[in-house]
DNA sequence: ATTATGTATAGATATTTATCTATGAAGGGT
DNA sequence: ACCCTTCATAGATAAATATCTATACATAAT
């Protein structure tokens, strides 16, 4: 038995010609004529190397080996049922993967979105990266992911990049500092004191340090510290003051002050950024059409900013 | 996604890439170009719609949908698989069907051949048609049978005939019968008797009338009996004496006489008949060549006629 | 006899396919 | 930097496939 030329449309054919038991039926059916059912089943009898349906005194009988490769056909025609439907799950996003690489402070927020989705779509695997800006970067260029989490959107040419949040930053200072007390706040007070800051390129370190530049404003002292955790800890625990996602502080923790510095209104922007220029998974077009839907259900309202619309997902 | 136009050569060469992780391995391996193959995935993936494979900083991934189209692809070609192997019993002659149309008196005989091959072969089914000589030359004709049993073989274009047991004639006649006890009996002598007859068209009676008309010899009283168990039965009961193929009789039994006709020889042959214009199943091929090897292991040895060489079954 | 129905075969053709060779681009290793 | 390997794409082509129409043939029905 060559296997090789044989074609599902083929064995469709001859599936119809067992049921009716007719040659003609089935061409009407199939919308073909005659003579093409008649010579399709010729031709997969030669590859079957074995007569499959016999005529006899008019009559269309089914041999023995034509009976077993029919049995055979259900058995196949079933498991490529079984992976249509599969194919269809997958269209409609409720299976498959969303692989989301997104810089760090976004981790705070962006389960929030997740939980509920992953719970409406237990089907859908949802490996999550996460990265300082450079490394989501690369993974970015890559091409590693499906949908990308920034603050300050790359611009390449195949990036399509929609706001969905806004990322207010705040300034904390430990319980006991001076500034904890003091009612009037300004920008230019906080100079002196040590702070603690992300590493280069982080959104965070980037939107302070042009808000310092432009209103020509130095820091005294800094060190570098490598996480917002690490950062949310080292205040509390006096080592300096720092300026941090409003979305990492924790509402109920009173280990730290947030100051409201008057003059001043820092924030910028999550986006999800997808590139164009390859595949996004079903699962990930669901996931933002999910998102699009759903973000004031989710993250804080007041500081939702619903662009998503500027994705082209279709 | 379109089954249609997809092979099963194409889920071979998809199988091999997704085992290998190599577009280049697998064009190796099945003595293909690497483009050929390239293109083979791209049309298997514009098929299903659906990336299967994904080319990432140069290493090949499989895509979900692929990791489940291959799952697919492993039960398809296991049910073809034991389709094949299947097959290859079809082939074998040792599974399938040998279907076999006698006449009357054959069925004394040919059981003896079918059992043991039955048991030999207990997967191939072996439907017996007996029936008169017209009966049989009817399906003959019609070719509904795999396998012909007659004894005046029909002179068909399409026929291949070849002996395979002497059928000898004998005279029985009751055991209280005049001629029982006469010791040289002629057949001129028993022409006044009445004999009992099988239809017209009976191997058995041509062959008898034959050999009379030869002889100028007439009989005086004849009854026409449907079947050679009824002559015998009516001969024991005393209604007459008959001519029966020594296979019918039953030679522990001694409520009739076999007579010796001094005269006389009667025999005919029993030939196996297959028609050349159609298609014979592997396991009627198979049955004839266990004959032809086995005639003499079951069927009484000095009537045997091994002429089946004649038969061209390859 | 005539007609209708179901198949098979022959001949024709546009499309698809299975291939190839040649070439280019991207990464990995030395 | 340079070579090697891996893939992708383009262009070319012979073969096969999927169709069709027209025709012939056999049987069943009228």
């Amino acid at each position: 038995m060559d296997l090789r030329h044989i074609s599902f449309r083929l064995l469709e054919v001859f599936m119809s010609v067992v049921k009716t038991r007719s040659i003609s039926e089935t061409a009407r059916r199939l919308h073909l004529t005659q003579p093409t059912v008649s010579l399709q089943i010729k031709r997969l009898q030669e590859s079957v190397g074995e007569p499959l349906i016999i005529m006899q005194q008019k009559k269309l009988y089914v041999s023995e080996a034509g009976v077993e490769l029919y049995k055979t056909c259900q058995q196949v025609f079933g498991h490529f049922d079984d992976y249509q439907a599969y194919l269809t799950q997958l269209h409609g996003g409720s299976r498959g993967r969303c692989k989301i690489a997104m810089v760090n402070t976004a981790q705070y927020i962006l389960p929030k979105l997740l939980g509920p989705y992953s719970r409406l779509n237990p089907h859908v695997e949802l490996p999550l990266e996460i990265g300082n800006r450079s490394q989501v970067l690369e993974r970015f260029e890559r091409g590693d992911d499906d949908i990308y989490v920034f603050s300050h959107p790359p611009s390449l040419e195949h990036a399509q990049a929609a706001r969905f949040l806004q990322n207010p930053l705040e300034f904390i200072v430990p319980i006991n500092h001076p500034l904890a007390s003091s009612k009037k706040v300004k920008l230019v007070d906080l100079m002196p004191y040590r702070f603690l800051l992300r590493e280069n390129g982080s959104a965070t370190r980037m939107l302070f340090e042009s808000e310092l530049q432009s209103r020509g404003l130095v820091l005294s002292d800094t060190v570098q510290m490598a996480s917002n955790e690490a950062i949310r800890v080292a205040v509390t625990s006096g080592m300096g003051i720092a300026v941090l996602s409003r979305h990492v502080l924790v509402k109920e923790d009173a280990s730290y002050n947030v100051l409201s510095v008057e003059d001043t209104r820092l924030a910028s922007y999550w986006y999800f950024v997808i590139r164009t220029d390859r595949h996004i998974s079903h699962a990930a077009r669901n996931f933002l059409k999910f998102a699009q839907q759903h973000l004031d259900d989710y993250l804080d309202e007041p500081w939702v900013r619903n662009e998503l619309h500027n994705l082209t997902l279709d």
